[in-house]
DNA sequence: TATCTTGGCGCC
DNA sequence: AGGGCGCCAAGATA
């Protein structure tokens, strides 16, 4: 059963569509004032698979009227996912011409929108475009012609729930403590200064540099002038980043790094941004389902995905309240592994640590290097530690090495690859095609060669790694998507004197990061909550590797804030 | 003045 | 010559 949903906010319209996106009965259409409580009825005797074009610009102002949906089908982000798939290559969908459906996710939000986003009445529920119906059609018409029905079936579900959960976590926001992360920012920078000015604790860091450089004029705040002010004084540094500097034994340096961590914390997260993103006790970034090619994530403005680790002491849950930080454990490697069908490295993993596990079959000597080879395999490192691991672990692993191999093969030669559910990659550029093509030429410069070399080598790393992050996205997903549901299932929590979450007393999801998430729970269900998180991730094993269910063990912290996890 | 690019660095 | 991002300030450009 789906139902879409549209109309005018002055009349809201429900079409019961049939198992071919069909109208099968004359449009319902609703008072707004009743609205709430018509989707709620049908939420819970039918089970329907709500269909829209946006559920960014449409689900707020449903959750706002208290109702939070089961499922839907969101049109715009899965054109996005079917347009590109190798799997519905000849559809007539991947062929037709790009059309407004096509379209970017909306504009960001104003960073004080907050609650106003929310505002039933703010035309969230306008009409669907009128081909609403035509386009579902076309993209169930896709699926079933393409090469992978389930799987592109299950993607484009686990995606559209995640643009349910991206509205609900801004609704819900993650609870923050202000005077806690005032107070990281007063022992790091001192009070805080007025605008314009540099904060007390870093004039002093500043003052001690010119001090030892004999620079008065010194500017670490501009990289440029930075880089000639310290040649002038014959630290002949091409750069002024960090790893650069590390390497330099010169009195300045240290508090020079110290400067330049402390002057970050604050300009990407200090008081400014506490005025900007921080209402009435709760972060509300604006997360982008999808905004990232390979299926993660983006965020548009407020940086939730960079919250620095210094910080998150000041997440911590409202009073009667717990967290739950889940975290999946080298959720890469393993989706690797299971890709790739590697016995020998799903065993290493199983039930305990993956990359001790590899220590423990002799492997490599020690858990670090482990770690390094796995990054430098999935990343396509080619130089230092990481590049001298490879042979052992292609030893070890030879079908998880060969699998990114070949995706970076693939991409060298200018072709796609997929994720496990059919999400594929982009084609490289057009100016990349013809380098090629030129340096192919019996003719080509010498220089040509090499650049259009590593331009291939450099799009290869990049499909090597797009086979890897975009499948670890989908399990993140489907995980996310079961701990959602399985968190609906528990009862509210009876009162107890504390403060109504944005859902009455029920447990929710609070925060998301690529592969971890956090819940935010009355105290007294924290460990059903944590037992969800990890029934969660068997779910998703099962969804992503239903021939051989893939077990990502999930470490589920139940803190008070966020720091205390880990 | 407004907008774009770059360097640097935070996260996975 | 290690993948994916976002954000800020400074600097460059229009």
């Amino acid at each position: 059963m789906h139902v879409l949903l549209d109309g005018p906010a002055a009349a809201p319209r429900l079409t019961r569509l049939d198992e071919h996106g069909a109208p099968s009965a004359e449009p319902e259409t609703v008072a707004p004032e009743g609205l709430a409580e018509r989707m709620r009825a049908i939420e819970v005797a039918e089970r329907p698979r709500w269909v829209w074009d946006d559920t960014a610009l449409r689900y707020p102002a449903v959750v706002a009227a208290g109702v939070r949906l089961a499922r839907c089908h969101d049109l715009r982000l899965s054109r996005a996912i079917l347009r590109r798939s190798a799997r519905t290559a000849g559809t007539s969908l991947a062929g037709s011409p790009p059309d407004g459906w096509d379209r970017e996710p909306l504009p960001p939000a104003a960073p004080d929108a907050g609650e106003a986003l929310f505002d039933l009445g703010a035309d969230a529920l306008g009409e669907l475009p009128a081909d609403a119906l035509d386009e579902y059609a076309r993209q169930r018409a896709a699926i079933a012609a393409s090469t992978a029905p389930g799987a592109l079936g299950a993607l484009l579900a686990v995606e559209s729930a995640g643009a349910l959960i991206a509205v609900e976590l801004r609704r819900a926001g993650l609870p923050w403590d202000r005077e806690r992360h005032e107070a990281v920012l007063e022992s790091m920078l001192g009070p805080r200064p007025a605008p314009g000015r540099r904060p007390r604790g870093l004039e002093r860091i500043l003052d001690e540099l010119r001090a030892i450089t004999g620079l008065r004029a010194l500017n670490p705040d501009s990289p440029t002038v930075l880089v000639a002010q310290l040649r002038s004084i014959g630290v002949m540094v091409g750069s002024t980043n960090q790893w650069e500097l590390q390497e330099i034994d010169h009195p300045a340096i240290a508090p020079l790094l110290e400067y330049k961590k402390r002057a970050r914390l604050m300009t990407a997260n200090g008081w400014n941004w506490l005025d900007a993103w921080v209402r009435g006790g709760r972060f509300r970034p604006d997360y982008v389902p999808g905004g990232v090619v390979t299926g993660r994530w983006a965020t548009n403005g407020g940086g939730a995905l960079q919250l620095p680790a210094q910080l998150r002491s000041a997440a911590r849950a409202d009073p009667g309240w717990r967290l739950v930080v889940a975290d999946a454990a080298q959720l890469e490697p393993r989706i690797l592994a299971a890709l790739a069908g590697d016995r020998a490295m799903r065993e290493a993993g199983r039930g305990r640590d993956l990359y001790r596990g590899m220590v423990d079959r002799g492997v490599v000597a020690t858990r670090e290097h482990a770690k390094l080879g796995m990054l430098g395999a999935m990343y396509g490192g080619t130089t230092g530690e990481s590049a001298r691991l490879l042979p052992q672990l292609a030893r070890a692993f030879p079908r998880a090495l060969a699998l990114v191999e070949h995706a970076a093969r693939e991409g060298e030669q200018g072709r796609v690859v997929s994720t496990l559910l059919g999400r594929s990659s982009p084609s490289p550029s057009l100016e990349w095609r013809a380098l090629q093509a030129r340096a192919a030429e019996p003719d080509a410069a010498d220089a040509e060669v090499r650049r259009a070399r590593t331009e291939a080598r450099s799009w290869g790393r990049f499909t090597r790694n797009f086979v890897v992050q975009g499948t670890a996205a989908e399990w993140a997903l489907a995980w996310m998507a079961a701990v959602r549901r399985g968190l609906r299932q528990l009862p509210e929590a009876a009162a107890a004197g504390r403060a109504p979450g944005p859902f009455g007393e029920q447990a929710h999801l609070v925060y998301f990061l690529h592969d971890e998430v956090i819940v935010h729970v009355p105290e007294e269900q924290a460990e059903d909550a944590a037992l969800i998180v990890r029934e969660g991730a068997l779910e998703a094993g099962r969804l992503l590797f239903p021939g051989e269910p893939l077990d990502v063990p999930v470490t589920a912290a139940i803190v008070e804030d966020y720091g205390q996890a880990k």
